[in-house]
DNA sequence: AGATCAAGTCAACGGGCGTTGGCAAACGGA
DNA sequence: TCCGTTTGCCAACGCCCGTTGACTTGATCT
């Protein structure tokens, strides 16, 4: 059932996300995001308790991932770097999730979930062996994390002047790598046609 | 000339460096730093100025890449890999650094710097075309970044219980890549025997 | 021994923060 | 229309932070 102060709290929290995107948890105050939303910081407490509240409503996430059962198997790298650029391309969520979880353990345990429950199921199903699958999502956060890390936070200049074409193209084969190369074999083999 | 304050100093230093890469920039206050190095938080300013000045004294940090000239150009990656790994595991100066950017712009500027500077050359000596040495030292910093940062900052438990050489064997043909793969050939070719 | 200066201590400041509780207005059911 | 509830605003609290300046101690040199 609708209240009638459902804008405000959506007001709140979509400030609250750019606040926490730009600034990160402890440079963003409920202060500045009350300030941006227009309303007073009093009322963010009322709705969200606290600012940890605050955060884990607004950090709230799903990467929406595609079915890759039917991709041919060479192609999931590619569907998959190409889904995850423009998914955080369009929504800075993860952007205030990575600037937070420097500092915010509960940020790092949201991310922590995303890859568990979210990006595991999909190397379960691409890799050679399913009990392996942990460690390729491992893998595969640790470049795509870092691709965010550069391109949207550090915004180092080489990595935000690629497109997105271009950086798909680089990041494809390693994630593809990552997921479905076998391990004592050439570790490139996965990449061939 | 040796100062008689010099201990005093490196205490303030090495306290820094600690309370920075556990904690972050704005967590890590002076008062707590200087309680780790048992003097007064009036020395920190004495001595840095003021927090900004610390953090850029504590975040001073030089990768130490050896000369890779006479390196098998097929084991670049390797190198560089196993390098980067052994170096911040023995300091966590990389670390604080890392943490601190979230929110700290000189920290961005130093990460930037020690891309450009030092892994830079490395990428210059080693691409097929030397003007594209910015764009690939760039992808080698996704990389190495995103796997410090799910390492050592996110302790991403899969990417922790990585040994070195095991982290290694999966990180190299990527970094190779990065550095000498051409373009529109085959992407995976820099990785073949 | 006394003068000089570096090294270290102490108490306090101003400011910004998260958070609280009281009070006024607007709404909605009876 | 009246009354309870929701929504919003305001002022203030207590806390901790970076930073300051005045003062004491101790080493060094002539």
């Amino acid at each position: 059932m609708p209240r009638r102060s459902d804008a405000t709290r959506a007001a709140i929290l979509a400030a609250a996300r750019e606040r926490f995107a730009a600034d990160g948890f402890e440079r963003a105050t409920i202060r500045a995001i009350a300030a941006e939303a227009r309303i007073d910081p009093s009322m963010v407490m009322r709705y969200y308790g606290n600012k940890e509240g605050l955060f884990a409503a607004a950090a709230e996430f799903h990467l929406h991932l595609p079915d890759l059962g039917e991709a041919p198997p060479a192609e999931v790298g590619e569907r998959l770097v190409g889904h995850f650029l423009h998914r955080w391309e369009q929504d800075d969520t993860l952007v205030a999730l990575l600037r937070a979880a420097v500092t915010q353990e509960s940020a790092v345990d949201r991310i922590r979930a995303i890859f568990a429950e979210q990006v595991g199921p999909v190397a379960a199903r691409h890799a050679p062996d399913p009990a392996e699958a942990p460690a390729r999502a491992g893998l595969v956060a640790t470049q795509m994390l870092g691709f965010a890390l550069c391109r949207y936070v550090l915004r180092l200049q080489p990595v935000v002047a690629l497109d997105k074409a271009e950086a798909a193209a680089w990041l494809a084969p390693t994630i593809q790598r990552y997921l479905t190369a076998t391990v004592n074999s050439d570790a490139s083999a996965a990449d061939r046609p």
